[in-house]
DNA sequence: TTGAAAGCGCTAACAC
DNA sequence: GTGTTAGCGCTTTCAA
């Protein structure tokens, strides 16, 4: 059905080699670029970029893994890296694998048989054994948001200094003389869980606090977990007076306990969040809050995928640290004894 | 590099046509399939599903162009879709066009030449210019929430109700006796805006309304021009009594502006919003609201999808429209006198 | 500058 | 059941 390079040598009674050069940006005489251009548009021409990708070892897709589609932080990141990516013709396959390790695994198979160029994964398996196959086929392999132990030294990758995030935030805390602090974090054993927490506590230790696992909670990164997290906080006997929550999801849902708790912030507690996504902003606008370079984040993993692709030989595989914000609002004050009335 | 079928022939000293067999399902000697599996893991072979569709014609890859990666209407029909398609094998590339008909259209030339087996589209330009070539390439189409007129009888599609979904919301207000109905529409022209201010103006009619162009707001299907939209409406001073506002973004950012305004919902104002996501539930949990079926879009669109791929020759282009539901809440009452205060 | 020809990794007749 | 072979649409030497 659909013309081929053979059609138009047909039609303008040139070589293929010819025709290909052409499309390939070669020299070729005026008047056979007149010809060819005329065949292309009569006969409906469309380059097979499978042929061409057979031929050249060159699929120009990379592959992207991720644990979930409709998450904010998530989709915001692919929308940066997309843009770049695109703009160098190459195409990025997602695949949503519900953080479910297995699901991961059977995408990174998926991907491999259709010769990505690259892989480009936000982990949900910590363990790294889904990108066994992906190593075999010597592909660069970019991990982004999230190391995995088992790999260092073996993939490229993009990441936020987590554990200075949330030193940054406890930090502002105990400066305002906070001592008893809140922490609600994501799923255990989750890398950016891991770092978040050593953050805290060594932030702690440098106030001279010493920490209390009881004003620790686990939210696994849903807005549910977050509430219940802040929920379970506020009904100690002796409750915290500050907050960290880890990310957007847990935040709002912190937000929500709150409110429907009757806390005020920063009257009866402070509060500092994470990620400011659009959303956000417009509903609690005054938050205090850390702030991930999620645009960063997607332009340094597209240009550090582009980069990996160009120098294969070379084992250049680099951790890119982004560095977090602190954005000041109103969800913070200092700790006076009346506060905890 | 990678091992080609070649490669395991000569491994297991049988000919191509039976490993290539073997990778089909077809029936080959128990001890040549032992063979043959001890060779792919020895060479940690891998099929090229590039070369395979080269000579199958077929990608298994489905190009998906959609207006906006960062939106959880959008992504969560993804999702569903995403399942479904990869289970059969197909793939997914999605193209965020970042609302630009442009960018639309290079992005369906983008997918062609990469020859996607179809393409499902979330029409940015509405005359529909940018599927001009994927209707040459005669390879199945789908529109998914916003038809194209001009195309009619070309193209499959998945929508929802609009009007009748308008209809659902205004006449639950007009029954209760409200009047002055508020409208916040999303950008004029687009398919979706002119169908619920069909719906909206129907349904007046029925209740014997004259509709009042002042009441009726475009905004731009995000959070900031609901928001505005909403302010002026309130700042009229023949202000509506009721409410009802076409999409998730424009109705956050509705109550944004109720609740910074002092407008108590449903005392002062009734509400109906749109589309129950995740968030909403959590934020607003008590409002009355239509709520449109992104997984059965998301469902239905994949399924037809590989329906239109099965059955190639046939015409069978279908329109599949799915209904809205009316979730009940506490964001809307009874119209009374002093409610207008 | 142009063309002929080989081959990328696979599938699908067809013959055995 | 299995092997031989001819392409799929393209790129790329190599000669002309």
């Amino acid at each position: 059905m659909a013309a081929t390079m053979k059609d138009i040598a047909r039609e303008t009674g040139l070589g293929l080699a010819t025709i290909s050069k052409y499309f390939n940006g070669g020299t070729v005489k005026e008047n056979n670029r007149l010809l060819i251009e005329a065949a292309v548009k009569k006969l409906h021409y469309v380059p097979n970029e499978m042929a061409r990708s057979l031929k050249t070892k060159q699929s120009r897709v990379i592959g992207v893994v991720i644990p979930e589609l409709s998450n904010a932080f998530i989709t915001s990141i692919i929308s940066a890296m997309e843009d770049i990516l695109r703009k160098k013709d190459y195409a990025i396959v997602v695949c949503d694998c519900r953080s479910d390790p297995r699901h991961e695994k059977e995408a990174v198979e998926f991907l491999l048989h259709r010769r990505v160029d690259g892989l480009i994964n936000m982990a949900t398996d910590p363990t790294g054994r889904h990108l066994k196959a992906a190593l075999d086929a010597d592909i660069p392999i970019l991990l982004v948001d999230r190391l995995i132990d088992s790999l260092r030294g073996r993939t490229s990758a993009v990441v936020i200094d987590n554990a200075h995030a949330a030193g940054q935030a406890v930090r502002k805390l105990t400066g305002l003389g906070h001592r008893k602090i809140g922490l609600v974090l994501g799923s255990p054993h989750l890398y950016t869980t891991n770092c978040r927490l050593t953050g805290y506590l060594d932030a702690l230790k440098e106030a001279g606090i010493v920490p209390s696992e009881g004003f620790i909670r686990y939210g696994d990164y849903t807005l549910d977990g977050g509430y219940q997290a802040v929920q379970s906080l506020m009904a100690m006997e002796d409750r915290p007076t500050a907050l960290f929550v880890t990310n957007f999801e847990m935040t709002l849902g912190a937000m929500l306990a709150l409110n429907q708790g009757g806390v005020r912030v920063p009257e009866d507690l402070s509060v500092i969040g994470f990620d400011k996504l659009e959303l956000f902003g417009a509903i609690f606008p005054d938050l205090t809050l850390i702030r991930q370079p999620q645009l960063s984040i997607g332009r340094e993993s597209a240009n550090l995928m582009l980069d990996l692709l160009n120098n294969r030989d070379s084992a250049s595989h680099r951790i890119v640290t982004l560095s977090t914000e602190l954005t000041e609002g109103k969800s913070v004050r200092a700790f006076t004894e009346q506060a905890t009335v």
